[in-house]
DNA sequence: TAGTGGTCTAGACCACGCA
DNA sequence: GCGTGGTCTAGACCACTAG
């Protein structure tokens, strides 16, 4: 019976096409899942799981005993992928070297703890690399590693791979925070040789691995020098 | 037997400790549907359910023949939501007002083809409105309306709506594209009365219905008055 | 109370892709 | 081949909630 799209797609495309045209505007009631199968000729299983999926997707509204209605649009969303500095050099054509500028285990300060979100005061690493792409300036990171929660980072080099590709490798999956916010240049980035003032993106990640903060990094770009782009697509197909 | 949490949940659950604890890393094998199945002694349909989901929001892989394996996790990902101004500022606790400083309709020049990313010349509604909190200059909208698309924007007076929201309610969904970059404050945006060269927070956004261009908006937010947050969690719960 | 979605079952057949 | 996931069925019972 499955050709070759199946059912519960094809049910799916076709509630996704009324929705996206306008014919059935946000409040529209969608058929009750045994009509649809009715419809399609199919199982109501079949239908249940094309319906879920478009509640997943933010589409559509699931209620019981009043059915389905379309939503209304989310005023803007949108998936940011903020990707590793080395691929992101690399698609770009360039070279990409990195090197760490400083390096220092310290016993948290308050400032330490605000940014890594600490109760107490633990054993902390404190970088700060500069990225760079045909050996300019590209990214300036300063970076804090909670060594309660990666022990191993005392003893890391990073010389072969950046501290945020390190991480990634030994914590195994996380949480994660972002703040995307705009700074004007000054002397704490006198690496990445901007004149003063000049406007920057930072974009700053906490991460944590099951409730325990990992890491805080702070990414200064050189705002003509970069862009974050991200999509959103009501769609997603999958 | 479901008193309180679905099977399905429990098992995703289940895996999604193993996972996020490290317990399972990147490339373990997860038993086989069959083999869960009989672990939680249920049918295969809701081991199913439960793996296509941990698929879905990216934890696991799944291969025919070679069965499920807990992927490595993407670098950096988080899902963006760019709300709305009004909502924004008022959820801050300030009074939202906003008027539209400039309204032209033409057709479209050169660079407005490139913003909307219009094939051929249409006419075009250009907006530029300055968006207030506690009556203090909060953001700078330019905005471009595709006229072909939403022709009723002709006649759409934005007294009571803000652009934005308004189009909102009349171009029913959407896709949409948007760049996020810092710039320094310039002359064009005098009415945010802003020191020159004060970094900014640059929002573009350029969305479509159906393939078709709609809208292309600049926002602009002083830099230190504004910051976007997202949030990541391989865990979305649904 | 009755309609709707939420969940679950115990089967089934097929397509894919490793051996 | 043959094990795996992908899909589908024709039922079932329950929870929620609008009328």
């Amino acid at each position: 019976m499955n050709r070759a799209i199946p059912i519960h797609r094809r049910i799916r495309a076709a509630i996704e096409d009324k929705i996206l045209s306008g014919d059935w505007p946000p409040g529209t009631r969608i058929p009750a899942e045994t009509e649809l199968a009715a419809t399609y000729n199919c199982a109501r299983m079949t239908v249940n799981k094309a319906l879920t999926e478009l509640a997943a997707d933010g589409l559509i509204e699931r209620r019981r005993k009043s059915g389905s209605v379309v939503k209304r649009p989310v005023l803007q969303s949108a998936v940011l992928e903020i990707h590793d500095i080395k691929a992101e050099v690399e698609a770009a054509g360039f070279a990409y070297r990195y090197r760490v500028e400083k390096r220092k285990v310290r016993n948290a300060t308050r400032p330490d703890c605000e940014r890594l979100q600490l109760e107490a005061p633990v054993s902390v690493l404190a970088l700060s690399c500069l990225h760079l792409a045909d050996d300019r300036p590209f990214c300036w990171e300063d970076r804090l590693i909670s060594l309660s929660a990666v022990p191993q980072a005392h003893d890391a080099s990073f010389t072969h791979q950046s501290p945020g590709a390190w991480l990634i490798d030994e914590v195994p999956w996380s949480a994660a925070e972002h703040r995307i916010s705009a700074v004007a240049a000054d002397a704490s980035l006198s690496a990445l040789q901007l004149a003063p003032n000049t406007p920057c993106l930072a974009i700053e990640r906490r991460t944590w691995n099951a409730e325990e903060p990992v890491t805080h990094v702070r990414l200064i770009y050189p705002g003509d020098a970069h862009a974050l782009v991200a999509r959103f697509a009501p769609s997603k197909a999958g």
